[in-house]
DNA sequence: CCCTTATCTTTACATCGTAAAGATGAGATA
DNA sequence: TATCTCATCTTTACGATGTAAAGATAAGGG
């Protein structure tokens, strides 16, 4: 009857009735994270999360629940609790993880211009090309009602993320972008680029821009209308 | 044991045991949506469209549950499949009416400018105070990946949403925007648009733009804001 | 060597979506 | 009018989820 939690979840457990005798314990550390540890995992943490970043790009938000995430792992489906509290703390810490993957691809994008013009274009094509290689995440960083931004590692990976843009632009518009004030000029440069890009990534991945696409010359992608969108802008042109 | 279900729920309806004499049956609209209706409702689809966006409003996305709908309906917990199959079927149409609401708004807003550049800035700024005034309602109509656009009364809301924004773009540049072909350009613009406002609207929403807010001179609202952002791109200024 | 404590598992329960079967009444048909 | 049919709504049931609480197990220090 009811409880089905018990049989369902506990029988691809198989965990060896007893074994007493310590013997195995391999490695402490397998880095495929595939469970191979009994009782004590060692990196459990760790390994929850890879798992989650796997359940969260291969079935999506909605797929991301703590059992699921138990369940990848190999362990039960009440180990992430100790971890990291609740689900909100397991997506939050994931999504810190997207924000400092999302910021080293930025920075890795910024190095790698050297026209003026480039690096004008550079940032906002690798925004886009991370939230389309990682789909998952960006939906889990910018879309989820459940994140708690008074983790600190949420907290500072985000920040600094934003600080990277406020920067950019900052560089772009040859001023010094201080960390405290903004003339309104200034605020509003950030959030327009910011607000376009992100407006941009969200519809891209939602599939609200097949209409404008398909409408386009036949085969134009979603890479080049972000660049002619990029163009005129710099070009300064085009009113919205 | 367990079945909490129906002590639960059944309780809080209380629906008098017989009542085999069909006495009352209270002009059958109440349009208070406050459920005397005994069995059959008369207007139920209606009632719980009205009720979920009451929760909508109250409890946010998370809150909107077929069961919740139910409740606030005074109904039992099944009665909403029988009228929209699942919670899909429910959420894509009051997903509909949100952008029903949305284009009367557009419209209306459209229609209330008197200059060039008033016409302008008119459009994004009720798009925006739209979305400030229908928080739930915006996140529903763009944040949920439970919507079915092959649901016709969703599909053409929001296609009609779409092709009012084409429009604008077209108006502004003055050419004439054809249904099914679009230069580049003409992608750009419209792309272009489409995402700083909904970007703007989104971050806003989610109280990221809160950290430039703060740090532009004190009292600066993001009505402000925007409006400097919109200036400055009309003007044709600051690249992204 | 035992005791404490962190880690993980079991068990339990409320809630949710959904399916299926039963109850009820409205309208058509005779 | 009496009955039949069918749309509408309720009950009951089940699997899944988040979370709390208690039990099991090992690690490490006294």
């Amino acid at each position: 009857m009811g409880k089905s939690d018990t049989k369902t979840e506990t029988a691809r457990l198989a965990r060896p009735p007893k074994k007493t005798a310590s013997a195995a314990r391999p490695a402490r550390r397998q880095a495929s994270a595939k469970a191979e540890t009994p009782y004590h995992h060692g990196a459990l943490r760790e390994a929850l999360l890879q798992a989650a970043e796997r359940v969260l790009e291969r079935d999506g938000l909605a797929g991301l629940t703590l059992r699921a995430v138990a369940r990848e792992a190999g362990v039960s489906h009440a180990a992430p609790t100790h971890h990291f509290g609740d689900l909100t703390g397991l997506v939050s810490e994931l999504a810190a993880i997207g924000f400092r993957q999302f910021n080293a691809a930025m920075a890795s994008a910024c190095d790698s211009a050297t026209t003026s013009l480039s690096r004008a274009l550079a940032r906002p094509k690798a925004y886009v090309a991370y939230a389309q290689a990682h789909p998952g995440m960006y939906g889990l960083m910018f879309r989820t009602e459940r994140l708690d931004y008074s983790r600190p590692s949420l907290h500072e990976a985000a920040e600094s993320s934003f600080a990277g843009l406020a920067n950019a632009i900052g560089a772009m518009r040859q001023e010094q972008i201080s960390g405290d004030a903004l003339t309104i000029e200034q605020g509003a440069a950030i959030a327009r680029a910011w607000s376009m890009v992100h407006g941009f990534t969200m519809l891209l991945l939602d599939g609200r821009l097949e209409d404008i696409l398909e409408r386009l010359p036949a085969g134009t992608t979603a890479e080049q209308l972000l660049e002619a969108i990029l163009k005129s802008t710099v070009t300064g042109k085009l009113p919205a």
